[in-house]
Parts: structure tokens; C-alpha cells; sequence
DNA sequence: TTGTATGCGTTATCAT
DNA sequence: ATGATAACGCATACAA
């Protein structure tokens, strides 16, 4: 493997000259150039990416972390991840958590460990005291309102999209309203349930614990839900789906089942995902793929800012 | 930040004895070993990985190509390299070349530049040449059947499973029939392409050239199949379709639609994903978190394997 | 415009 | 059991 002390003996050049012409620095003359180019070109040389990163103190990689790549709404923000990092010549590490903290703590220690430039977070497992512990050693970017916390962050507001779409529920008549969720645990599902709460409070409605269903991923969480539904003393008559996918599960196993949708049932779903067009899904869209693009963009400038996205219901034939 | 340097000046050692203790070597004084730990917790020391790397050549990073992560085929195969590297302490840097060639390159430019010891490539687009010109700088593994090639795989029989998905529509009585496909380029297509045509050549069959439709990736896809088969003189009576999730849009979009499924039109999917079993579609089964977990060892492996995987025809109720 | 010298933080080799 | 020192390959401040 040929170095740059290499190349500098070959042209006849010193090292810097060489390290020069590698990074298209000025001041180098065009016959001085050439010959390490012509060096360069018979040695068959390369960089040693590692001993450039030693040197900077940069490695051009920034980690995302994630429980899981599979669901179209990480799916989705990774995607716009990505896009970004494509664009602006960067790599992405991938760190599936499958909602094991320790996994995030891996994530943060290669931050710490300078093996990445800054840190994305789409689903928080770690308390806020050890993020914090993290952040002198790079960005590190979340994906949730975080309030005061001094972290950049791209978020849609979750207790608001929340509480608005069971009040469009409500003026449609609903009175008996769940909810199927992907996991109890997550800040996103605390603020869904805390509006959640908030709204039977101020429309003096009450409601089954359980109402609110977890562990819906996929689309074939949607026969399971429709099983539970069934099972219970009285069933609600409107259900909020965190994911179209667990939606259109849901509409399919209706059809299945012969329960007319939306008169025995009315959904709504999230993410205005495709299969909700073609399914004729009543959802709220949320920008997922900006998001993912800004969150990309906040990883790497590195100042503090926050930002809110928009969102929007919109309505299809299951309500 | 402190290295070891200053560790082994506050503990009162050598940097050679700070390093012993760091990576668990033998010949250390329990003394002493305990001095480096008490300099360790006090300065918070963190190791620089970059410059383990530099000084190991090794990173403990393996890349993953593929050309988008949020189909469940790729997602599956995703996964199940990434559990394999959560349990050998590898990381993975992920490509999403989007069907580009210039992102493939990339890839294999950074296990030229040793920022990765490995490449996976579950979609190949470069050409054998290139592959091969990498060859020397770290193990290049592939998803497909690479014959003669000297590179390491995992792969299914794409031919022959295509061949006798063909074979058992027509056991079935189909004379009509067509398929779907995500893309028309890969090698994948090309040996389903083969498949078709020498089936049709041996049961003295033709066929359309619409019968062959691309682009199909998503569960939305489906709809537009059916549009297409709507449109053509003669529609096909059965599809061989190489996603469970376009299959089942498919199914949805003919129950929108009124038409009837088997008897208008037989469905085949792939993969045996949930959906297909929820949906009740006949599918080929194939073991994709299985694909990912070998195609990891093999990259880590180092060492020249091949290995093909099963797959199993699961009879539903579409055919 | 060019080169020298030093630093980046760690591991490996070889004495002792 | 311990340590001095040489790699590892590159970037860069500074001098010329």
C-alpha cells in the first residue's frame, strides 16, 4: 500500500506538495502537479481514509439511530436522511435499537468516541441527563419537541395533531374513540396519551383502558386489533392509527370480517402514506421525508435551532 | 481530551502499560492496573477510535448496498445483517444507492480506503470487472448466484424458482400468464426473464410483451397493475408477482374493482411476508432474515463460500 | 510556490 | 511485568 511519503519520492516532491495536489489546495505549480498526478496514476495509489480522520478530527459519518427500518415511518425519515447525506457527501451508521437503550448508548459512545460527527436520534430511549452528557462531543439532533432542552430538533407537534383528530372525531359523532399505537413507551406516545386524557377530561367522556391498543407496527396488526375490538364489553366506534399501514390492516380485516367502515367503524390513519390514497384512508399527513431532510441538515451545521412542521388532515372515506 | 498519553503521565506508567489495561492484556500489575483505572475514571477518558483504526487498519464497519431500504424485501435483508452485526459488535454504514452506479462506486471506494473491512452488495449494479478490481481490499459478498466468480454469496435459485412457480400455474391451467417485478435491469430480473422465456418455449406458449410489468415495488403498485391488465386485448389469467406487498394491492385494487381472484385472475406473491398470510395469498416463501444473518458472516468470514438457501411454495387461496 | 517538522492517538515491536 | 520507541498515513503551522 503505497502512502504519500511514497508518492513525494516518486515526483520528486515533498510530502505537503503532495497532500496538496490530493486536496486540490492552490499554489502548487502545474509541473509539480503532474508529476505526483503521474505518481498517483502508476502506484495506483489511495487515501487512507482513517489517517485522514485521525488528522481532522472529522469523519465525514453521521449515526442514526432507530428502532427499526422496516416501518414506512422510519422507513420514510431515514429515506430523507439519507437524501441529504447523499447530497452533501456524507455517510449515514445505522444503529437499529430495536428499542434496547443499550444500543443508543453504543450510538452515543461512538459520538464520544469520535468515530461519528454528530448524531441523529429518531426515537429517544435515553434519559435527558445522558444525552446531555453526550453533547460536548458533537450534535446531536432529535426528532421531538424537546422543549427547553438545549438540542436541535425536527418535530411535529404529537399532542396537538392528536387532539385535533379526536375532536374532528368527536364533531363527527364519535363518543367511543381508541387508539392503536406502536409502543406505550416513547415521548411521542406520552404526548398522544396525555392528549389523549386531556380531551375525555374536557368533553367529560370516559373510556376503556382498553381502548388503547399497542404494539401496532404493520399492516398485519390491523387483523389483531379488529380481534381485540371485538372482544370487548363495548367497542369504540372510531379508532386513531398511528401508522396507514396498521390502518389499511385494520380496513382489510373489516372487509373480512363484514364490518362496514365507516359506520360500525371509522379510522383515521397517519402519515398520508400511498396505500391510504388507494385504500381511501381518512389520515393526517405528516412530512416525513422533510423531516428526515432537516433533521440531516441540523446533524451537520451544528447550531441549536428547533423547528415545527406542519400537518395536515386529510379526508377520505373512512370517517 | 485526554489520551493516553496524559493517562499513563497521571497514573505513573507507561503508554504501553495505559494500553495494556485499556484492551485487556496480560502482564499488568494489579497495582498498577488500578492506578490506569483511577486516571481513567477521574480524567473521563475516552478512547479516539480513529486512531485504533489507523493504527489496527480495521474499523469494525461493514457497508451495506442496496438500492432503497423501505421495501420489505430489502428491509428484511437489512435486518437480518444488521442483527448478526449487533451480536459480533460490527457497525454498519449504509448505502442506499437508489439504483445509481456512483453510489455503488462510493461504496467500494471506502473498502478501498479501508473505512470499511467489508462490503455487502445485495443489489448489484457495477459489472464483474469492477467488482473484481476491489476484490483485493476486503471481502465483497453478493446476494445472487455469482457461478464461476470469485466472491463469496448467499442467494436463492431465482430461475428455478420462477420456473416452477410458472409450472405450477400452469398445473393449474393457466396458458396466460404474466408477472411483475420491480425492476427490469438487476440479475435478479434477468434470470426471472429466463425463467419466462425458456418456460414459454417448453410448454409451446406465447405471450405478450405487456405481460411483463416493471416498476412495481409497493403495496400502491398494485392498483396500477390492474389498470394495466385492463387495458391489455388479452389480460392475463395469472401473476407471478415478486412482492407480497404489490400482491396484495393488487388483491385490494380487484376487490375494488369486482374482480374475482382465483377465477378471473391467480396471484403468486414472494416472500411470505405477514401480509400474504393475513391476506391469504399464495406466496414463495423465501427465508430473508435467514439471507441477511449468512451474507454478514460471510463478509466477516473472510474466506471464499458460497451457500443457496431454500424456498418453499406456500398454497393459499389466489391461485 | 515549496518544504520541514510536528501533531493526531493508538498499537506493536523489541528490549529489559 | 514494564517501558521506550517506532510505526500507522495524513494534515498543517511555519519557515523559506
Amino acid at each position: 500500500m503505497t502512502n504519500i511519503k511514497d508518492l513525494a519520492r516518486m515526483a520528486g516532491v515533498s510530502v505537503t506538495t503532495v497532500s496538496r495536489v490530493l486536496n486540490n489546495h492552490p499554489y502548487v505549480s502545474e509541473e509539480k502537479k503532474n508529476a505526483v498526478l503521474e505518481a498517483i496514476r502508476v502506484s495506483n495509489y489511495h487515501q487512507n481514509i482513517n489517517a485522514v480522520h485521525l488528522s481532522k478530527g472529522k469523519t465525514q459519518l453521521i449515526g442514526v439511530v432507530l428502532p427499526f427500518s422496516d416501518t414506512p415511518y422510519f422507513a420514510l425519515l431515514l429515506k430523507g436522511i439519507a437524501q441529504q447525506a447523499l447530497a452533501h457527501n456524507y455517510k449515514l451508521v445505522l444503529f437499529q435499537t430495536d428499542y434496547k437503550n443499550s444500543r443508543e448508548l453504543e450510538a452515543l459512545q461512538m459520538l464520544k468516541q469520535k468515530q461519528i460527527d454528530s448524531l441523529i436520534i429518531c426515537s429517544r430511549a435515553s434519559d435527558w441527563s445522558t444525552i446531555e452528557d453526550y453533547l460536548p462531543f458533537g450534535s446531536i439532533v432529535l426528532c421531538e419537541d424537546v422543549k427547553e432542552h438545549q438540542v436541535s430538533s425536527t418535530f411535529v407537534n404529537q399532542y396537538k395533531i392528536f387532539y385535533k383528530a379526536l375532536e374532528y372525531l368527536y364533531k363527527k359523532g364519535h363518543k367511543k374513540i381508541g387508539y392503536c399505537i406502536g409502543r406505550k413507551s416513547g415521548t411521542n406516545s406520552q404526548h398522544r396519551e396525555f392528549a389523549y386524557r386531556d380531551f375525555h377530561k374536557k368533553y367529560k367522556l370516559s373510556y376503556q383502558p382498553d381502548y388503547i391498543i399497542d404494539e401496532c407496527l404493520y399492516f398485519e396488526d390491523g387483523e389483531k386489533v379488529i380481534n381485540q375490538l371485538k372482544k370487548m364489553e363495548i367497542p369504540s366506534s372510531a379508532l386513531l392509527v398511528t401508522s396507514d399501514q396498521v390502518a389499511a390492516g385494520i380496513v382489510v380485516s373489516c372487509q373480512n370480517q363484514g364490518i362496514s367502515i365507516p359506520n360500525q367503524l371509522a379510522i383515521i390513519g397517519f402519515d398520508n402514506e400511498p396505500i391510504a390514497k388507494m385504500m381511501n384512508i381518512t389520515t393526517i399527513e405528516i412530512p416525513l421525508l422533510e423531516m428526515g431532510r432537516n433533521l440531516f441538515l441540523q446533524a451537520v451545521d451544528g447550531d441549536l435551532s428547533k423547528k415545527e412542521l406542519s400537518y395536515q388532515l386529510i379526508e377520505r372515506e373512512t370517517v
